[in-house]
RNA sequence: GGACGGGUGGGUGAGUGGCUAAAACCAGCAGACUGUAAAUCUGCCGCUCCUUGCGGGCUACGAAGGUUCGAAUCCUUCCCCGUCCA
């Protein structure tokens, strides 16, 4: 495409960026793009015609929290956002009560509708952490998804083909250790396929998983006469356990509502090796400026740690400001660098009345631990005891019947573990 | 509908009558080490009570009953899953 070439092209032009520049900007930290050559056709029809490219992110709501898991493809969706195509945030509040077979091992437990509604809601305040909720259009697939009827069903079926479907991992793994699959969850694709075809999307994004959704809703979407999306998908997050997906299910991730703190605590948790990836996956920095920050660690010019740190700060930064993420990063340092005790330290209170059994005045260290929520139950709080983890103004207490005295008013400092530690006020 | 195989702790998975709160591995937790980590090493890893002891009690091997001095292990019924055949 030359510059200029005729008067009416070039304002509409102007409305978009340069073909190029924008996909380098969409292709950063993408896994796939399928077709590539397709995209870059349709960006270059929309930068002629003046008319923004349809891009969709299909969300099941299925819990009730946002973890940076999902941040990674909502990113990718604000890239397009910002280069001023139309984002659409789609809702799948019908499909949510199929449940999608990707990457599960076993058929999940339909949702109710009131959990899905409650889901959907907190999602949408989530969701506009990241994109800009004036230009965003959402909308829910139990639009067009409930009202179809069986013979709907029954067309869109004869769209696609059984082989085909069970050619997926998902479905030829459980099959093959006996897993069972339950015949609705064949049905998933075909009716977020049904998505596609309503919302007329030239883009689909998704995680890499979601690679075989995105391009059964092409060949439907094809079938129904449309032009067919470009898939474009995003690597899937690491957890913090450096592991496996970043899932709530797994305990490894960070929700994005998150307090300040305990997400600067998580991320600083991850290894140095993890870290790359999230600074490519969680941040706006350049591949280019990636490198060469990887570059001045192996030269020993920064410290692994420093960097770390500045991922964090920004992590809490674009969901918490800029004010909680300075708090957090100088209270880590003293809780974990010094080993001091950090500034907001929670307190927490033992009363006479609330203390159970043994003697009048006293209670047991370890049933204190229990009572204090720092323990799941008094034989953990045993163990923690035991194993040394359990500090007392500073000194460490090995003996889980050490008595703390309720009669005398005053404060002591408890830490439990590295990471416990709190204020006992005794009342 | 028939034949067969299977359901064990957070996960994988051993265990076919007492030595089994249940091997092993993974995950998890704690301590040491360190730059927060990771890795490594050490210990722990159902609940509860106390006189904290290689202590007592309770709960646990899909569910419910039964046999037995004693059952994850044997029997019966039921539920669930898979494979093959129709």
């Amino acid at each position: 495409m030359k510059q200029g070439a005729k008067p009416k092209v070039k304002m509409s032009e102007q409305k978009f960026k340069p073909v190029e520049e924008q996909l380098a900007y969409l292709k950063k930290g993408a896994a796939e793009i399928i077709p590539e050559p397709e995209l870059v056709a349709k960006l270059e029809g929309s930068r002629k015609t003046g008319k923004p490219l349809r891009v969709y992110l299909g969300v099941d709501p299925t819990a009730p929290d946002l973890h940076l898991g999902h941040t990674v493809v909502l990113r990718k969706l604000k890239h397009f956002q910002d280069l001023g195509h139309t984002a659409v945030f789609l809702i799948g509040d019908f499909s949510a009560m199929i449940g999608d077979p990707t990457g599960v091992s076993e058929t999940r437990p339909p949702l109710r509708r009131e959990q899905v509604d409650a889901n959907a809601k907190t999602y949408l305040e989530q969701v506009f952490k990241i994109l800009d909720s004036e230009k965003t259009e959402v909308r829910r697939n139990s639009e067009w998804l409930s009202k179809m009827n069986a013979e709907d069903v029954v067309r869109l079926c004869s769209h696609y083909r059984l082989a085909r479907m069970l050619e997926r991992e998902d479905f030829r793994s459980r099959l093959a250790d006996n897993q069972p699959i339950s015949v609705h969850e064949l049905l998933y694709p075909l009716l977020t396929a049904r998505d596609a075809v309503e919302l007329k999307s030239d883009v689909e994004l998704g995680a890499s998983e979601q690679k075989f959704n995105l391009l059964i809703h092409r060949d439907i979407q094809r079938e129904y006469g449309l032009a067919g999306q470009v898939a474009l998908t995003m690597p899937i997050l690491v957890g913090l356990d450096g592991q496996r997906k970043m899932s709530k299910s797994l305990g490894n991730y960070v929700g994005i509502t998150e307090d300040p703190y305990e997400m600067f605590k998580k991320i600083m948790s991850i290894s140095d090796s993890l870290m790359w990836s999230y600074l490519e996956l969680l941040t706006d920095k350049t591949a280019e400026g990636i490198r060469k920050l990887q570059q001045d660690v192996q030269a020993g010019n920064t410290h692994p740690k420093q960097v770390k740190v500045s991922l964090a700060s920004q992590m809490v930064k674009d969901f918490h400001g800029e004010e909680a993420a300075r708090k957090a990063a100088s209270n880590w340092e003293r809780q974990f660098s010094d080993r001091q005790v950090p500034d907001d330290a929670p307190v927490k209170t033992l009363s006479k009345d609330n203390h159970v059994g043994s003697d009048e005045g006293k209670v047991y260290l370890s049933r204190a631990l229990l009572q204090l929520g720092a323990a799941p139950s008094r034989a953990e709080a045993e163990r923690l005891i035991k194993q040394g983890a359990v500090e007392l103004d500073g000194k460490v207490i090995k003996d889980p019947r050490h008595e703390i005295d309720l009669k005398t008013p005053r404060r002591c400092l408890v830490r439990v573990g590295k990471k416990n530690i709190f204020y006992l006020d005794v009342k």
